[in-house]
Order: C-alpha cells, then structure tokens, then sequence
DNA sequence: CGATCTTACGGGATTCGTAAACATA
DNA sequence: TATGTTTACGAATCCCGTAAGATCG
C-alpha cells in the first residue's frame, strides 16, 4: 500500500471541483492520467472515494469524511516544505550570534543593519559577553557564531580572522603625553592606570603584554564599564588603554587617545565556529557580510 | 519542486540512524538509490540537510528543525492513510441506522449482535423511530440505512424488501375467540379494540385496510406503548391487532395470539437507503448482515 | 587500508498523453 | 446525441540495483 502525494493531490482536486475533467486541468494532468491515478489511490486505500457516472461525480462516505483529512494532508505537506525552503532562500530563518562588548558597542551594528537590509526576515539574537564567553557559547551550541579575539581553543572550534585589533592608550585633553604622536609602555606606566576588571580579555592581554616586557602597571582603578575608565581618564584620575574600537567613543566623551609603538600590542578579532558543524544558510549569510563590511574597514 | 513521501521516509531514515547504509537496509533500498533521493530532496528544497563525511554523519541546523517536522508529516500520512484502510476492511468505522420500533425492539437486537460479533470496532448509532420518520431521517441523510415498512416516497429513496410482515390479533387468555385457528375481520371488529396511537403506521394501515372492507372497529383506548396494549388486552379490555413481530412480546405478558384470514393485513418490512448515493463498506457490510439474519426467519 | 558515500549505467517499472471505446442523461 | 469517463497503447520519464570510483579516518 504506497500512496504518492500526487494521488492525494489528485483526489482533492477531484472532490472539491466535482469533475475529473476540471480536476485534470488544474493540477496539469491529462484525463485519462487522472482517472487512473484515482483508480490506483482506491486500489492502494482498499475501496471507492468517488462514485463517478458520466453525468454525475459523488463522494462515498469514506471519500466524504477523508477529504478534510486530505486537505490537511497536503496543507501540511506544502506549508513544511515551503518553510524549509524559505530557509535556503534565506526568506526566513533565525540566527544567534554572540559578540564581546567591544565589537557588540561598535561594530556589530552597522552589521547588523546591513544583514536585516539583505535579509529582512531572518531572526537575529545577538549575545552581548566577554570573549571567553563568546568562545564558550560556540562551542557549547548556544549560537552558531561568535565574534571575539583569537585565543587558545580546543581543535573543536574554527577561527576566522576579521582584522587585527590593536590596542590604544586614552588620555584626557591637554595631557603632556599628547605632544607625542606615538606612545611607548614605559611612558604609560609612569602614570596611574585605569582598566576594565576580571573577566575582561582586554585586561588580561595588556597586562600578559606588558608583563612580558618587565614593566609593571600602578592599577588605580577597575570598572566593568568602558564608559566609566574614559569618563575617569577625561576627569584627569589617570591613563588606559582600550581596543582602537572604543576610539569613538572616547572621542565622543572628550577623550584623546594616542597609538602605542613597538611593541604593539593587539590580537586578531574575527569569527568563531563549530568545526565540522555545517553553517546554516543564516549564518554563512551573516558571515559573508561580517567580511565585506567589516574586511578592510579596520580602524587606525 | 515536487518532493515525494519516500524523499522524506528517506531523510527521517538517515537522521534517525545517522548512516546512509544502515537506513537503507531500513526501508528496503539500496545505498545508491537512498543517496540519489537524498540528493534529489535538497536539491528540491534548495539547500543541504546532511553533512556527509565517510566517517561522520551530522545535520545542517535546517535539518535539525526540519526533522521533527519531517517524522510528523510521516506520521500524519501513514495514520491518516491506516484510518481509511480500516474503513475499508471494516477494522473502524462507524454506521447510522434508523429502525421503527417494533423492528427495534425484537430482531434489531440480534441483527446489532451478530454484526459486532462481525465487525467489533464499527460503532454503530440506532435511532428507534416510527416508520414514517425512518424514511424521513433516510432521506435527509441524518441516517444510511432504515429499517421500516414499505410506503410510497418519492423517487430519491430506494427500498429492498427484507420481508413480509403480517398483523396477528391479540387476545386475552381464555377469550372465546381462541377457539378459531385463524379470525376474520368482523370477528374482530365486533369486540372492543385498542391500538397505538396517532403516528404508528401500524395503526394506519390497519385502519386503512378494515375500511376497504366497511368494517368499522369500536378504538376504546390508544397508547403509544405495545406494553400497555397488551396488558390492557390481557386484562380483558378489548383486543389489538400488532406485527407478528411482536409475538413474543405477546405471549411474555400472557396473551394470546391469532393469524388473521383473507384479506391479510400486512405490509413488507425492508431496508431503506438513497439512491445514487454510495454506502459506505459498514452499511454494505450491515445490509449483508440484515439478509443473512432476517431473511427466510420471517415470524409466523 | 577499510569503511562509507557518490557517480555511472543498464534494466524495469511507473506514469504520461493521444486516440478510441464506453456510458449516461 | 452529446458530454464526460474509462480503456488501450506507445513513449517518455523516473527509479532502482549492480558495479566502479572517490574520500575520509
């Protein structure tokens, strides 16, 4: 008992229009062809849906009580394939991603606009963590992309760098260090220093960097907020040194900011996923314009 | 884009079992057959569903959405498609018949009987109803079948005589007219009479048929219950005239009984049904039940 | 190297459309 | 007789299974 989509097809039409002629025009079938394909699905469900006389065309019982059936049957069956398709077409879908604050504040946005340009009904859901955060979430499944700094991960996640982000040292209007185009770390850490707290990786990585060089730095302060280090070094209470992302926002606050020579300190900022984990459409959309918008555009 | 039930019974077999070869021995393939309906469904829907490595087998995260959906869709087919060919086999179904009440009460019972013996799982709905509005309730199609005396209707019913009923007379024990083996109308009709009320045809037609004749009966009491007729009768009210069906009714309550001579009142008893309208597998199936049972056991 | 999926190809079944036969009002 | 359905039959298509090729661990 094998019964094809086309002969449930068929018998709906057949029932709602009340003629195999009119039936076999609307779903692009000879007569013959559609007389015989209603001959098969009655053979193949055990007894008549239709009584047919050259004059009139009536439904049996059992015809009459599985018609709805039938219709939902095929509503079902196109509205699920429908759906999938919309997905490949990228006519539907949903997208997680996770960012660190830095990327999430500046860059993501822009991003994000130009995607729901493209792609005006693919759900998007970002996550806005620290970059080890970013990394747990891929890897846990939780979303399928993450944006964050390279660091050391397991062979079970792929890296995609999107630029090299470096590092630039904030420093509030008329301070003396502003004569120089370009700062060093001994210069940095003869003032008090301003940094974002614990979990952050841009802490962690300037004071890993520095270090490595033998300078310590006289941490005067921690804040989780960005935001509060620049207000604090605009207010004079001392320096920091933030991801040249922030650059906006530094200036947006009053901030000024320097570049810091050799040795520069920075790490590359790009796309995590999954390993061996296929992309969904979504994704590799959102992926495609992270590079083209973001590619080449990096700041300094 | 045309996707058939097997492409899906393929896909949900591979997800299942996360092999290509352990699936295909699943639904009876071959490997190859199963990879090219695979390849034909995403090519169809627009876009990978599986991500195949020879050694790893994983879904594309539009795969994984889709799969539920896709075992649903399957379930719904085959369950929606069982249902009708338990229609067909008589495994399930369900039957509306109306039956007048003297029908009912003596060999619906065992007809009703003998049938679910049959067909245990068609539920059956009987609607004991006087003759007139059997034919009623078949013509509206509120029922599929009657049981009910033959009348004139109009052409859209059809009627297939099951038997002839005759009328016998009923008498109380010890009734000077037991003597006769068989009685003849002014008999009758010089004694008190009692008989059903307005809508019974039984009362009709006796009626009907004794004014043929001039004879005129003396209606001491109408009731709408056999039970209060024959009670009545015994206590030596008067006497009736009822379908030999009832005869055993009759001699329960400890009345007597006695055929009627020429002319016999009586009128055949049949099943009702429309025409040019197909029965359904359970009301052919109760029809063969009701000529088996009933056929050739006529009372009297 | 072995297990597994994909491609290639020939055979077979299914399904289609045209033309003719059939049935009913 | 006219309309509408079914049967007949040749052709195209689709689908399957065997065999050979490709790929990953």
């Amino acid at each position: 008992m094998n019964v094809s989509v086309k002969q449930i097809r068929a018998f709906v039409a057949v029932a709602s229009t009340r003629s195999f002629a009119e039936a076999a025009t609307l779903i692009h079938l000879s007569q013959p062809a559609l007389s015989i394909a209603i001959k098969n699905l009655e053979e193949a469900v055990g007894g008549p849906l239709l009584v047919r006389s050259t004059r009139s065309l009536a439904l049996t019982p059992e015809g009459e009580q599985f018609l709805p059936v039938a219709q939902g049957l095929i509503q079902d069956w196109d509205g699920a394939l429908q759906d999938l398709h919309s997905q490949f077409t990228l006519k539907r879908g949903h997208l997680s991603v996770a960012a660190m604050p830095s990327f999430a504040a500046h860059q993501l946005p822009v991003v994000l606009s130009a995607y729901r340009q493209r792609y005006p009904n693919i759900g998007i859901r970002v996550q806005d963590v620290v970059a080890e955060a970013v990394v747990d979430m891929v890897r846990s499944g939780r979303v399928e992309l993450g944006i964050a700094f390279e660091v050391d991960a397991a062979e079970d996640l792929s890296f995609t760098p999107l630029y090299p982000e470096q590092f630039v040292a904030v420093l509030p209007p008329e301070h003396p260090l502003l004569q120089y185009d370009e700062l060093r770390w001994p210069m940095i850490a003869a003032e008090p220093f301003l940094t974002l707290q614990a979990p952050s990786m841009v802490r962690q990585l300037i004071l890993e960097s520095v270090a490595e060089q033998g300078i310590e730095l006289d941490i005067e302060f921690e804040s989780h907020q960005l935001v509060t280090i620049i207000r604090m070094v605009v207010c004079g209470l001392g320096l920091s040194v933030v991801p040249s992302l922030c650059i906006p926002q530094i200036e947006q606050q009053g901030g000024h900011w320097r570049p810091i020579g050799s040795p520069r300190v920075g790490r590359a900022v790009g796309i995590w996923q999954r390993q061996r984990y296929p992309l969904s459409s979504a994704a590799e959309a959102m992926i495609r314009v992270l590079e083209q918008e973001i590619k080449g555009k990096t700041p300094l």
